[in-house]
RNA sequence: GCGCGUGUAGCCCAGCUGGAUAGAGCGUUUGGCUACGAACCAAAAGGUCGCGAGUUCGAAUCUUGCCACGCGCGCCA
């Protein structure tokens, strides 16, 4: 690539400079960032040298006139301009600003135009993960009800994030902790059960206490879940009825905590299909007792002295690791914490080889990193290896008007969101921004089909490429003479040039300054892609690829607004439709990532 | 009180490892459809980067002290 060339040239320029004692001190080449000009009259690249100027002792412009005098090029015009047979440097300020000559830019641009061509789907795909086996672990909602909002962001960030870390050859698992142990799974079949009296006319209420009722779920979410408990289980139903019991008996009980559980896991495992969203795995929470791991790891904290008694509960010195104080392991009533189960389910998640876990956590939980990593510590493990995503949640809002998640409020679910604005808008925007950031979503600009919404203006110019892909072989209407031109490709023909695609025409192009100058600015934004890959999965942030989208799109659509594609000159229509062809490809690609689909018709 | 996060244009947000005149979108004003999709494009207006100090040749970015907002600080999950 050329932007390494010019690093070469100046670190190349440095070391002699450095050899013939113009510089003194500076024993280590600094690692040299290559930007690209805000303002592009300077050039193609820049590389800021001001850094330097602690050990020339010089302002930056001269400090940057003491290195490209070691270029070693003849053709020098002034001490401030230098031509090298690819590039025009010149110097402004700090900066050594690298302008590319024609002749190279067009090889540039053409070999990225045939490699996006010949990769298609796969352009972007790189092995900065290393094969390296990662769990991505999210949503984990407890199975106690539908989901809510927030759920919804972290299905669409955790799973944008697993698309784009596969795309960077990371060997990634995505998993779903389903906490089906803990008492509120007794909560919820004692909840059902009053939901199966009810439904079969007999006048029985959540208790009215304020304490009391915080041990049931009220929603009517369970209305429909009693129904078909009632359906197939028409005689323990009926005996139910019969004796109307204050509570269910403990075999009873069971079953209806049973029936309870897997009914909402179903109903959330098909919405995240739904949604886009899915899971390798549903990881339950009951299989860690059944298989003795809980216990297993309790051993062997008692047998490393992490673990201690007091006030009739077991604790866990995770003071020791960092955390602010000790965790209750078991409490007094013989029934462990949720702390107790997540220690045992990371630390088999290590065991089954994951060497990168990533968490992707509601910043209410943020108070649980440190006890978390005590204990993979504790347990001989390295605390690096866990990754904790904490997201702000969301704030819904229709119309500006902020909606309030209260008590008495009727809850707004997931379901009901995606039912309102659709899969490929709700993830779009739950994406869009950095998860460190409180999420604004409003339901009526989501909706929206027009310019404030971003989803349209992306899918659109993914529409509208593929229209210009139809045109060229379609016959077409010429307004202006009142004719019908014919196609001016068969399908065949374009696609072969497209598949045994060797060197696009783009000098042909050149002619017209200002053609150039887009078509530049479009395949540059192209190759930008492969980089935004690469950063999305380095630091864990997916949105970077809803931005990139929208980037692509605005540089797309005004390219479309000033470059005629389709003419009668059939060569210079070829080697426009390959970019078209191009920007096609890795829109799809970018909305395949983020889970949208990428219409070829609105 | 302590911990984490946020504070950039009227609104919602970018700002890459400290670097050139702080950038998009929406909204506002104005202009552009008689050939490829106007769900689009172009132009203008709009900023004490929360406030103060420090480090630096250079700070929206790093350090520190305040201020405001959000979340958390259970033998809940």
């Amino acid at each position: 690539m050329l932007k390494n060339e010019c690093l070469n040239i100046v670190v190349k320029a440095l070391k002699t400079a450095i050899g013939n004692g113009a510089i003194e001190n500076l024993h280590e080449i600094p690692d040299f960032h290559i930007e690209t000009p805000k303002n592009r009259d300077f050039g193609d690249y820049a590389i800021n040298v001001s850094c330097l100027c602690r050990y020339t002792r010089k302002s930056p412009l001269d400090t940057a006139k003491c290195i490209i005098k070691y270029i070693g090029y003849i053709d020098t015009k002034s001490d401030t301009q230098i031509n090298t047979d690819k590039f025009e440097i010149s110097l402004v300020g700090g900066y050594i600003n690298f302008k590319i000559k024609k002749d190279a830019l067009f090889s540039v641009l053409n070999q990225s135009i045939k490699e996006i061509l010949e990769q298609k789907t796969n352009y972007g795909k790189n092995n900065t993960g290393n094969n390296e086996k990662v769990m991505i672990e999210y949503v984990s909602a407890n199975p106690t009800g539908p989901f809510h909002i927030g759920h919804g962001r972290w299905a669409a960030v955790g799973s944008t994030l697993a698309n784009v870390m596969k795309l960077c050859g990371y060997d990634v698992y995505q998993e779903f902790y389903v906490n089906d142990a803990g008492n509120q799974i007794n909560n919820l079949g004692r909840s059902l059960y009053i939901r199966v009296l009810q439904e079969q006319g007999i006048k029985i209420n959540f208790p009215e206490d304020e304490e009391k009722i915080k041990s049931y779920y009220t929603g009517d979410y369970l209305i429909d879940c009693a129904k078909k408990f009632i359906q197939e289980n028409p005689e323990l139903s009926e005996k139910l009825a019969e004796q109307n019991l204050p509570e269910a008996d403990t075999e009873t009980h069971k079953k209806l905590c049973l029936f309870a559980k897997s009914d909402m896991l179903s109903k959330q495992k098909s919405l995240l299909e739904k949604f886009q969203t899915h899971f390798d795995n549903f990881f339950m929470e009951t299989s860690l007792h059944e298989r003795g791991l809980v216990q297993k790891c309790l051993d062997e904290l008692k047998d490393k002295g992490k673990l201690y008694e007091q006030d009739g509960a077991l604790w866990f010195k995770s003071s020791e690791y960092g955390d602010e104080k000790d965790r209750v392991i078991k409490k007094t009533d013989g029934s462990y914490t949720y702390l107790t189960s997540d220690i045992a389910y990371h630390y088999d998640k290590l065991n089954r080889g994951f060497t990168k876990l990533i968490d992707i956590w509601g910043a209410d939980h943020h108070g649980y990193i440190a006890r978390m990593k005590a204990s993979i510590e504790a347990l001989g493990n390295n605390p690096e290896s866990l990754i904790v995503l904490l997201g702000q949640l969301v704030n819904l809002s229709i119309k500006g008007e902020q909606v309030r998640m209260g008590k008495r409020t009727k809850m707004i679910t997931l379901e009901d969101l995606i039912d309102e604005v659709g899969v490929d808008a709700t993830r779009f925007w739950m994406i869009m921004r950095d998860i460190d950031n409180t999420l604004e979503f409003d339901v009526e600009l989501a909706k929206s089909k027009t310019d404030e919404n971003p989803v349209f203006y992306v899918q659109y110019a993914h529409a509208r490429a593929c229209s210009i892909l139809r045109n060229a072989v379609n016959e077409r209407q010429d307004t202006v003479n009142n004719k019908v031109l014919p196609a001016i490709f068969s399908l065949t023909e374009l696609d072969n040039y497209f598949d045994k695609y060797s060197n696009i025409r783009l000098n042909l192009l050149w002619h017209d300054e200002k053609e150039a100058e887009e078509i530049q600015k479009l395949v540059e934004k192209l190759i930008e892609y492969k980089t935004v890959v690469i950063n999305a999965a380095k630091n864990y942030t997916p949105y970077l690829i809803t931005k990139y989208l929208r980037e692509l799109a605005a540089t797309f659509h005004k390219f479309y607004s000033s470059v005629r594609i389709l003419s009668d000159d059939k060569e210079l229509s070829k080697a426009k439709l390959a970019l078209i062809k191009s920007v096609v490809i890795v829109l799809k690609s970018g909305l395949t990532l983020i889970g949208a689909s990428a219409p070829e018709k609105m």
